[in-house]
DNA sequence: TCATTAACTGAGG
DNA sequence: CCTCAGTTAATGA
């Protein structure tokens, strides 16, 4: 990948939450970053790991996961790109969870000291992740309610509805089609349901013409049952700076 | 391997 | 009695 292409989807990103200009995130296309690929299923980080790096989602789709004793699985989020999944190892230590690549990805890795340098130089762009990290800290407590009080077509719908949102944002969803790569398997991990759950849930949606998920591609087929269903106000995810 | 479906079960409203 | 969801099992793509 060509080297100033690794932080497009970061400044687009940023561009959308900060308000800031092309021209004020003009260092962050500056900074010394570490191209790395990943294959579907490797480990980016793992619980207990203390990484010395944060890194950037350049290309592909990663997820915050964490395994119970008994050996199930919680979905926590999914990344896309223009993201910093793990920014949170720069203040904390020690990894509370995994973050696995879900597809080939691209990474830019950015050392911890570099980023700190950078926020010491720099407050706005400081307070600027600061605000990134709150935004993080919201999509969580949406995926709360959605897990914890939602029934599960609405869940499903919540979940796509939010991945296509956040993926506008980067370019990477425009017309009523997007790239969702989970098994069936771990959509039901990120349910907090059964695969067969999960399945049984997306066949009643194909069937009602709602939405197909099918895949890896979601494709929404009813625009106006789909919102209503999902249950979706995309004010959580505070994209405009000036609302 | 992943997706799909049926049949059965139980919880709970 | 109905809906939701887990289990088991079989099968299709």
């Amino acid at each position: 990948m060509d080297p100033r292409s690794i932080t497009d989807a970061l400044v687009r990103r940023m561009r959308a939450i900060s308000g800031k200009t092309e021209e004020e995130l003009q260092v962050l296309r500056g900074l010394p970053i570490t191209v790395k690929a990943f294959r579907p299923d490797q480990a980016v980080v793992r619980e207990g790991d203390r990484p010395t790096e944060c890194c950037l989602i350049a290309a592909g789709f990663c997820l915050r996961s964490k395994t119970t004793s008994s050996g199930q699985q919680q979905i926590l989020s999914i990344h896309i790109p223009g993201e910093i999944p793990d920014l949170q190892s720069l203040y904390l230590q020690v990894m509370d969870h995994d973050l696995v690549a879900l597809t080939n990805c691209t990474l830019g890795l950015i050392s911890h000291a570099v980023v700190r340098q950078l926020f010491r130089r720099q407050p706005e762009i400081a307070e600027m992740f600061w605000r990134d990290t709150l935004i993080d800290a919201a999509m969580f407590r949406e995926w709360l309610v959605n897990i914890g009080q939602r029934p599960a077509p609405s869940r499903l719908a919540h979940i796509l509805a939010e991945l296509r949102d956040r993926l506008r944002v980067v370019g990477l969803a425009d017309g009523d089609s997007f790239e969702m790569p989970l098994t069936q398997e771990r959509i039901g991990e990120a349910m907090g349901v059964t695969a067969i759950h999960a399945n049984r849930v997306i066949k009643q949606l194909r069937a009602d013409k709602i939405v197909d998920v099918h895949r890896g591609q979601v494709t929404i087929l009813d625009e106006a049952k789909f919102q209503e269903l999902a249950d979706f106000d995309a004010r959580y995810l505070h994209q405009s700076p000036t609302l």
